[in-house]
DNA sequence: CTTATTCCCTGATTGC
DNA sequence: TGCAATCAGGGAATAA
């Protein structure tokens, strides 16, 4: 599940070997009918060949290469979305949905298990990412703000941090390692934190996805980067998929509860 | 406006 | 051991 730092890791990855190439070809599979959205798969492959990646960026989980004709297409891995970059064509795979040959030789493969994966063809990038919160590793990111923001809402803080407006690029892992970096209980109440806990929240989350990106991602099951590579913070998590092991600080069997539809893990104790 | 639930999808895991 | 049921989860859609 590529939240923030994979897909920065990926994009990084990107840059230095897809920036300036040319599309010559694209294929869509045609076991991956959702994979494109807003115009049909060939419509889609026949617009983006020809067109030359000028950049790459990133806004919350989705990557954006922005093409020289001002079009941008967007990327988002949702569950276990691959985008891999290949020096020859891409290895048989039963999963791969999605290719695109440029113009040194080399290659861009998608591959996603699960299909959840979705791609845009689009003129303006906004028309996917008009709905999301700042970024968090960003200036935008201030304290005070986002007080501002939990202090209305009444739903668990886990799942106010993981919804994409308030905040772009959190999903189940770091939201489950910020939360207890912060000390803060996952089922508390959005507007119930006082200032010193979302002074703390804001740190941590800042922190944890520091860190990761510094490992370049967590591999848990289906992530890896842009060469193919694994990342390796899923060995350094404190609390997440650690059910039942002791808390690292106080020993106390770590808990999973479900909470918004997702497994969440954190200390019964630190996180009162 | 908000929050909670269902759905998409398939390989891995669980339970009898 | 075998096979069906359940689980995993980002985010859109839907219900309340």
């Amino acid at each position: 599940m590529p939240e923030l730092p994979e897909v920065e890791t990926i994009r990084r990855d990107l840059v230095p070997v897809v920036v300036g190439r040319t599309i010559t070809r694209a294929w869509i599979s045609p076991s991956a009918p959702r994979l494109v959205q807003l115009m049909p798969p060939e419509e889609f492959a026949r617009q983006i060949e020809g067109q030359r990646i000028a950049d790459i960026s990133r806004r919350g989980k989705y990557l954006l290469f922005g093409l020289d004709s001002g079009l941008t297409w967007a990327v988002h891995l949702r569950m276990t979305g691959r985008l891999m970059h290949r020096e020859r064509a891409c290895p048989e795979d039963p999963h791969l949905r999605a290719t695109f040959g440029l113009d040194d030789g080399t290659w861009l493969c998608f591959v996603d298990m699960r299909k959840f994966g979705t791609m845009w063809l689009v003129d303006d990038a906004t028309l996917v990412t008009a709905k999301m919160g700042p970024e968090p590793l960003d200036e935008s990111f201030d304290p005070a703000a986002f007080r501002g923001v939990l202090k209305r809402r009444s739903a668990p803080i886990k799942a106010v941090i993981m919804d994409q407006s308030v905040l772009a690029g959190l999903g189940n892992i770091y939201a489950d390692e910020a939360l207890f970096a912060a000390r803060i209980n996952p089922r508390r109440a959005a507007g119930s934190l006082s200032r010193q806990a979302v002074q703390r929240l804001h740190a941590a989350i800042v922190e944890v996805l520091h860190e990761a990106l510094g490992d370049r991602g967590s591999s848990f099951r289906d992530y890896v980067d842009g060469r193919g590579n694994e990342g390796s913070h899923h060995l350094k998590v404190k609390v997440f998929r650690r059910t039942d092991q002791p808390c690292y600080a106080c020993g106390t069997p770590v808990r999973r509860v479900r909470l918004g539809g997702r497994s969440t893990h954190y200390c019964p104790r630190c996180q009162r």
